[in-house]
DNA sequence: GCCAACGTTGGC
DNA sequence: GCCAACGTTGGC
């Protein structure tokens, strides 16, 4: 028996959901840019995510956290991916690595473009009175992740409600 | 502003 | 390798 579990390499559902704090980077500033690099983000999991298991096409849903209310508030598409973070070699940026070079870049993000707002954002309240949405990994207790994939079923119901 | 939950760091 | 301390996330 080898001593060590290979890395579980997820298999993407094909949608996901970013969150965002208006404050930092909305949906507004979002729909402005037309596409945007997700950058910043400075968790393992989550950077493998981007890396490896979202692919070009996938749709990602847009999620305001630390909002009022917090909720689904658009959609975007995955156009690229396993992109190096610039954000981590630029020595100015809050998300500055040290220990990141263009050589070894460490952090990795994706490209996502703007596809639409929602006329209804959906809230986080609401998520939690839709029966069909319980599993949601949004709804996991403790979940900090910034970057969760969704099932197709899932996206399907939220789709039906904004 | 509070605080639970979680990830990371570093001393040992 | 353990685990306490610390930092961050994000709901409330």
């Amino acid at each position: 028996m080898p001593s060590k579990k290979p890395l579980p390499k997820p298999v993407s559902t094909g949608f996901w959901l970013v969150k965002s704090e208006p404050e930092s980077y909305s949906i507004d500033q979002f729909a402005k840019d037309k596409k945007t690099l997700w950058t910043g983000v400075r968790n393992y999991q989550a950077r493998n995510f981007m890396m490896e298991t979202m692919k070009p096409g996938e749709k990602v849903l847009f999620y305001h956290s630390n909002a009022e209310p917090s909720a689904i508030v658009g959609l975007g598409e995955v156009v690229r991916t396993n992109v190096p973070d610039p954000t981590a070699l630029d020595a100015r940026s809050d998300y500055h690595d040290p220990k990141a070079s263009k050589d070894h870049p460490i952090w990795f993000c994706a490209e996502i473009k703007f596809l639409e707002k929602f006329d209804l954002p959906l809230s986080l309240e609401e998520i939690r009175r839709v029966d069909s949405l319980a599993d949601m990994s949004l709804l996991a207790k403790g979940q900090r992740l910034s970057i969760l994939q969704v099932q197709p079923d899932e996206f399907d119901v939220i789709m039906e409600l904004v």
